[in-house]
DNA sequence: GTCTATATTTTGATAGAC
DNA sequence: GTCTATCAAAATATAGAC
């Protein structure tokens, strides 16, 4: 393991409060205060405050990407699919839970790289209701709105981040396992 | 119905772009071109920007906190009560979609008020709580971690703010329905 | 009810010394 | 790599004319 860099303990502790608070509600004074330092001192790390969430943001919407397209090209069924989806997001999230926060909350405040990012979102939607579709097609999962299936899947699975830290005592494959069970079979006895 | 008053067409009006770019990234400036009038002029309809967002999120934390008295007092089982509880959120949500995202993303903005709102917050989530755990003690429902089922569900009501405007054909009732099956049901087949 | 003018603070960011 | 000093822009809000 390489030592965290200057810069990456900026952006580790950015995405701290950018939970906290949002994006626009943290100043780079807030951030500096919260490193020990002066705002200018900052910038002998980062080039500017929309830097800092251009890189927490981008490196996590391509590892779900990179996730996605290993799941798809699994030769699995629906239902197994499925499975690998919910750990993705519990691996993920789990690992960068505060950058997690920005993902959601803030993508809106990205500028250079907004476009880039919403086709990366599209693009995992339109993976994640293929696979759906198939699983309907195939007759493994019910036959109901793919729309309202995913909808309630992806932002259950989207705001994992609020949530993990809450409940340290349960482990993560556990929680994997827990969150399939529920998504999948329901809660009906 | 009584005529729209200036000062709830300003709140209608901030609701909607605080749902855009959040409560911080929206300046009273915004709000005033958006209204078509001058920042200064928005003063002498409201007190403050916090003002605004107070107004917008009391008021829906209070129309949850009924609905949830109204569930608990009605003599049925769980089944029902969490299909009620789908039913409460659909309503409130599509009747109020750009508040619903202040009350999900803006809260922590809140000063006077926040203390308030938090404590509506928790006695929601207890009382949703409880209504798991009844249906798990009479064995209407599995057996499973009660706090995973309730993260599962409530996450995906309170988001539904982001996704009813985007899928107009659907009626609210058949939304409703289609979201109690497959979260009480699940998907599997 | 809206305007212009303005006060006061706060913001992101830069220059240059150490 | 951090500091002090500072800039220019943008923020919320008020006063007073119409």
């Amino acid at each position: 393991m390489k030592p965290e860099t200057r810069q990456q303990e900026i952006i580790r502790v950015a995405a701290k409060l950018f939970k906290e608070k949002g994006y626009s509600a943290v100043t780079m004074r807030d951030l500096a205060k919260e490193m020990g330092i002066k705002a200018s001192s900052l910038y002998n790390h980062i080039s500017s405050k929309q830097d800092i969430l251009n890189t927490i943001i981008i490196a996590l919407a391509e590892e779900f990407t990179d996730g996605m397209r290993r799941i798809q090209s699994s030769n699995t069924n629906c239902i197994t699919k499925l499975k690998q989806i919910i750990e993705l997001h519990v691996k993920i999230s789990s690992q960068n839970i505060y950058g997690m926060a920005s993902l959601n909350n803030d993508w809106m405040h990205l500028q250079d790289q907004r476009d880039y990012y919403q086709k990366l979102r599209i693009d995992y939607e339109n993976d994640f209701r293929a696979i759906l579709k198939q699983g309907i097609d195939a007759n493994e999962i019910v036959n109901s709105n793919p729309e309202v299936m995913m909808f309630s899947i992806l932002t259950t699975l989207r705001s994992l981040y609020v949530w993990i830290p809450k409940k340290e005592d349960i482990n993560l494959s556990e929680l994997s396992n827990t969150l399939n069970q529920i998504l999948i079979e329901g809660i009906n006895k």
